[in-house]
DNA sequence: GGAGAGGGCGTTTTT
DNA sequence: CGCCCTCTCC
């Protein structure tokens, strides 16, 4: 069977897949046919004759690379044997683990995960007595959360701080000596993170040439997707691994870079062909995907950024169906709304072809609720993972010690159900067994029947051949009490996660692969796309994905933007190519939800809200306006025309914001006076809460606290 | 040093 | 409202 280039592909996509020598650069507008080009791609370089084992594609999630190759192999009419696709982190993973000695790991490593990271910044701050009682100290999350952005972005943490959190200055040294001795602390338990992943493989391919000339050998054919994504490091593994004349292909859309907040860095696309001399640059801009009136609305959301876009998307996809703004009283209206909405698209299109997207994982609850009740099945991506679940992490910690004895946290773990055992008498115990101190481990075990018994079934696990299902099976008999206990209510529920979890474990023969497999992505759920799910999903898990349908959430201010982005205007930025990369997975239907109040569980009532500026900026004409009556049902405004070819911006709204200027404090606003803010424009100064805080109305966008640096007086 | 009780506080996004 | 952290008592 032969691939039909000529008939498949329009010329820039065709351009693409044959320009497979020397680098390349492909922007692809969303929608554009890019997973395309790829897919042609390597069925044409496998039918050019290129060995599939010489070629490495690399994006950003897994199911990705495995959607890539199944459907070139589809193509192709034979398997990809030997090929390499995943994102980078899991080739790190698995080109570190063949070097593990040159980096240091003489006994191997284990890829901890998130909650292992923060629970080490958490020791460590213990350890040094830092913060002790004080209670504004930076939390655990917010510590690793400065340490791997200083990675990320490989600035300093004074950098990283002064810029992103001004308010945590004070600690600045504190955070700098937890920073260090979390990377001690990694270092003496044989614990890498995801961080150290890319920068170990960018160090071991700097260092080791016979390894990087061998890899180079290799890999002739290397394509990069969504590399508007990619941070400072993983350009430099690129560069490693390709050399600088090397035949590689970086595909992405700057428009929809959304990762900035991991050290993701839009230079590195706009950067390629200065970094690869001579790389030809293609652009894909016909749309494929969208029907026009939503491109129409989508382009207006890249109309507003500050940074312009070379970008007008076109479609020759004709709808009569304008986009719809929906107005519901409430965020549990809108859970009804959605619910009634999905029933609707129901009759055109197959469940698993309809998604919401939402900003972050907890606002779609109301919504899971209201789909359960009614009985509609959903598959949910985004938010908490399989691996994270407690049980999980337990059973995966007696894994992880037989692989390496010095990972302290999972000894914490594994001893987590010894009845007076916490975690000072684990880090004992942990030194006794490191230094031979039989006494006091007889002595221990003499007083706790369980950790003798944790102990025999450790030694037993290493005794065992390595094979996942088969250690896995024991640990599972050893770990059933010990679940019971701890989890009286819900057990039954974790044991079938946990029985999914053999189930994964059968397929594999190696026990690093499975341990990191896991943490690197291997979220059971996702492998397979329900057929008779609606899709739920966080904006970002839907990057690269379409829908025919696509309902976006809660819309408001503080959500969708999410309210810690609204201080800084790069933060701001990043939110609306959010929302345009949210808009853009829609086909043929777009419904964007805009809630007048939120439940706030601090106050245990509803909040009334202001509609999302990407909302409110939209100008009347690309868009009909829908309104909940108080009766229930739903109200169509008549589709008002803009005059003119220019956006009409927020000429739909006009009026709504003022009533909430009742709710500001009472200060003589003639004493504040105006100012200027990047984003939002003039406004009025009506109160000054604190001395560098202001509170600002905005004409259009409301009532906004803000920094006084980030204000111009006039 | 561990377990249990009381208080502050605040929900991004992901490999 | 629920989590997480700290404080107190054993």
């Amino acid at each position: 069977m032969s691939i039909d280039i000529d008939n498949e592909l329009n010329e820039a996509q065709r351009e693409a897949v044959l320009a497979t020598e020397g680098p390349v650069l492909v922007i692809a507008g969303a929608g554009s046919g890019k997973t395309r080009t790829i897919v042609y791609r390597l069925a044409h370089l496998v039918e050019q004759g290129v060995d599939p084992a010489q070629i490495l594609l690399l994006t950003f999630t897994r199911k990705a690379a495995q959607e890539m190759l199944s459907r070139a192999e589809t193509i192709l009419g034979r398997p990809l044997t030997g090929t390499s696709g995943g994102t980078f982190h899991s080739f790190a993973y698995a080109t570190l683990r063949r070097n593990a000695a040159d980096i240091g790991f003489d006994n191997g490593f284990t890829l901890m995960d998130r909650a292992d990271s923060e629970n080490i910044c958490k020791e460590v701050k213990d350890a040094l007595k830092l913060g002790k009682g004080d209670r504004s100290f930076p939390k655990k999350a917010t510590l690793l959360d400065m340490i791997t952005k200083s990675r990320n972005k490989e600035l300093t943490i004074d950098a990283v701080m002064e810029r992103e959190a001004y308010h945590l200055s004070p600690y600045l040294d504190a955070v700098t000596e937890i920073a260090d001795g979390y990377a001690r602390f990694k270092r003496e338990h044989a614990l890498v993170d995801y961080d150290d992943l890319l920068f170990l493989l960018d160090k071991l391919l700097a260092e080791n040439e016979p390894l990087r000339n061998q890899l180079q050998a290799r890999y002739r054919y290397i394509m990069v997707d969504e590399y508007q994504d990619t941070n400072l490091v993983q350009a430099r593994i690129v560069k490693h691994l390709a050399g600088t004349k090397g035949n590689v292909m970086a595909v992405g859309d700057d428009a929809q870079s959304i990762y900035a907040f991991r050290g993701a860095n839009v230079a590195n696309i706009l950067e390629f062909p200065k970094i690869f001399e001579g790389a030809k640059v293609i652009r894909l801009e016909q749309n494929y995907r969208s029907v026009q009136p939503i491109l129409d609305l989508t382009n207006q959301i890249l109309a507003g950024a500050t940074t312009k876009f070379d970008k007008n998307l076109y479609s020759d996809l004709k709808s009569d169906v304008l986009p719809e703004v929906v107005h519901p009283l409430s965020d549990q209206t809108q859970a009804r709304l959605v619910v009634d909405a999905v029933l609707e698209f129901q009759r055109k299109y197959m469940l698993h072809d309809i998604a919401v997207l939402f900003r972050a994982g907890y606002q779609s609850f109301p919504l899971e609720v209201a789909l359960t009740r009614i009985g509609i099945d959903y598959q949910k991506f985004g938010g908490i993972r399989f691996h994270e679940a407690a049980h999980i992490k337990d059973v995966l910690s007696y894994l992880r010690l037989t692989l390496n004895p010095h990972d302290l946290l999972a000894w914490q773990r594994a001893m987590d159900h010894i009845k007076g055992v916490g975690p000072k008498t684990v880090t004992k115990i942990y030194q006794a067994i490191h230094t031979n101190d039989e006494k006091y481990l007889v002595k221990m075990t003499k007083k706790h029947d369980t950790l003798r018994e944790l102990l025999n079934e450790l030694n037993a696990l290493r005794a065992m051949p390595p094979k996942p299902s088969a250690v896995l099976e024991r640990i599972l008999a050893f770990y059933q009490p010990i679940l019971m206990e701890k989890y009286p209510d819900d057990y039954p529920k974790r044991q079938a996660g946990l029985e999914q979890l053999s189930q994964i474990a059968v397929s594999y023969s190696d026990m690093d692969q499975f341990l990191g497999d896991l943490s690197l992505d291997g979220d059971p759920d996702e492998e397979k796309r329900k057929e008779n799910a609606v899709v739920l999903s966080t904006v970002h898990s839907a990057k690269g994905l379409e829908w025919s349908a696509v309902i976006i959430i809660d819309l408001v201010e503080d959500r969708f933007p999410s309210r810690r982005a609204m201080q800084r205007a790069e933060d701001l930025e990043e939110e609306r190519r959010l929302m345009y990369v949210a808009c853009t997975r829609a086909k043929q239907c777009l419904k964007l939800f805009v809630p007048s109040s939120v439940y706030n569980r601090a106050s245990g009532m509803s909040d009334p809200t202001l509609p999302s500026p990407f909302v409110l900026e939209l100008p009347g004409d690309v868009f009909q306006r829908v309104n909940e009556s108080y009766g229930g049902g739903l109200e169509r405004k008549q589709m008002q025309k803009t005059p003119g070819a220019t956006p009409s911006p927020r000429h739909d709204y006009g009026d709504e914001t003022a009533s909430t200027s009742a709710a500001s404090p009472k200060v003589d606003p003639s004493k504040l006076g105006f100012c200027k803010h990047k984003i939002f424009g003039k406004g009025k100064i009506i109160a000054q809460p604190e001395p560098n805080k202001f509170k600002v109305n905005f004409p259009g966008f409301g009532i906004k606290t803000i920094i006084g640096d980030y204000l111009e007086l006039l």
